[in-house]
DNA sequence: GTAAACATGTAACAGGTTACATGATTGT
DNA sequence: ACAATCATGTAACCTGTTACATGTTTAC
């Protein structure tokens, strides 16, 4: 279960609350995973029984901060260090791309037109958050800049990729066949 | 919920059984989506209550083939023109990389050094499916091979930026500050 | 005073995995 | 005869989302 290093991850930086986290989770980490603070809480609660946090004095509002406890961060190093083989890829636009073949050849485009279009918009958001973000020096915020570029690539390369898919089933619309027209890779 | 669409886009092809439906999701989708039986059976039934497929007679060994209905090609189209909001991407792959600098810089590039080499080992998995799988000219093949083009760049993306990624980390170890070294995207 | 933000929790449900359970047919 | 593969199903459990529910503090 990935939430638990999650939190691990985020406590291993500073001791905060449940609310914190979970506001961590909208911001820094929303790109990579996400988690909601109903299920937070009770995640919290179960980490402290297993001794990975540990739970300080209720402070102002009910607020209870939790730090990581010595045996978490072994934990969380574990969980970095051992490879684990990493759950299959789910992605429902390429579930889409698989039967965009019961479409007509326009409806087709249009969809992988819209595919580009999206991933140039969440590029564009990426770049937007590298600017409004304060960035220091810390090994956090370096990792951070290294996420980020990582999206921007991904994204870059959805777009270019869907911009071709594109024009692979204009062309396949226009000529005979559009096996014929396939760039496939060289031998 | 996606599962309902792929085994409906799955049958849009041809007739299927629940056995055979299954071992489509181990083979050709396995990149875009995965089910187990155990949770495609009921949801055949549930989608032949709701009249989207039709359950043919019971066949030898107990086989029961599913069918598509006009109804459940109008939910396919729907589902493949309605523009939806995308789910959140959840990466464990990034989750670590949020998470790496809890670890000395060595140990850090040498996490991403590894995982470069896994991407590597799934362009070259996802090269070896395009050999040995015999394309035709359908538009559904056609489509298996835009995915599978988009696989590849996607592993390559991911194997080029590791490798930049790396790169930074021992760059930063070897200076004073990582930070100066970053290069970042142009203004 | 009142709205926004802080702060925590539970319950019901949906989606997905693992394990349990059974039986028929085909190939060797 | 035995193993592999075909073929279907249920139960228990885990993960995650949405909705319900409550009370405090700060800023205007």
């Amino acid at each position: 279960m990935s939430l638990r290093h999650a939190l691990l991850g985020l406590l291993a930086h500073s001791p905060a609350s449940g609310y914190e986290l979970t506001k961590q989770f909208e911001v820094s980490l929303v790109h990579a995973w996400s988690a909601k603070h109903s299920q937070i809480y009770p995640e919290l609660t179960r980490m402290a029984e297993q001794g990975w946090v540990a739970a300080g004095e209720e402070g102002a509002r009910g607020r209870r901060e939790y730090r990581i406890t010595d045996a978490g961060r072994d934990e969380l190093h574990r969980w970095l260090t051992t490879a684990t083989a990493d759950r299959v890829n789910r992605s429902e636009v390429m579930l889409r791309v698989f039967f965009l073949w019961t479409l007509s050849p326009d409806e087709a485009a249009a969809h992988l037109d819209r595919l580009a279009a999206t991933s140039r918009q969440a590029l564009a958001g990426l770049d937007a958050l590298d600017d409004h973000v304060p960035w220091d020096a810390s090994g956090s915020d370096l990792m951070g800049r290294l996420a980020l570029e990582q999206g921007r690539r991904t994204a870059t390369t959805m777009a270019e990729w869907a911009d071709w898919a594109a024009d692979q089933v204009r062309a396949g619309h226009d000529a005979r066949s559009l096996t014929d027209r396939m760039s496939r890779r060289p031998a």
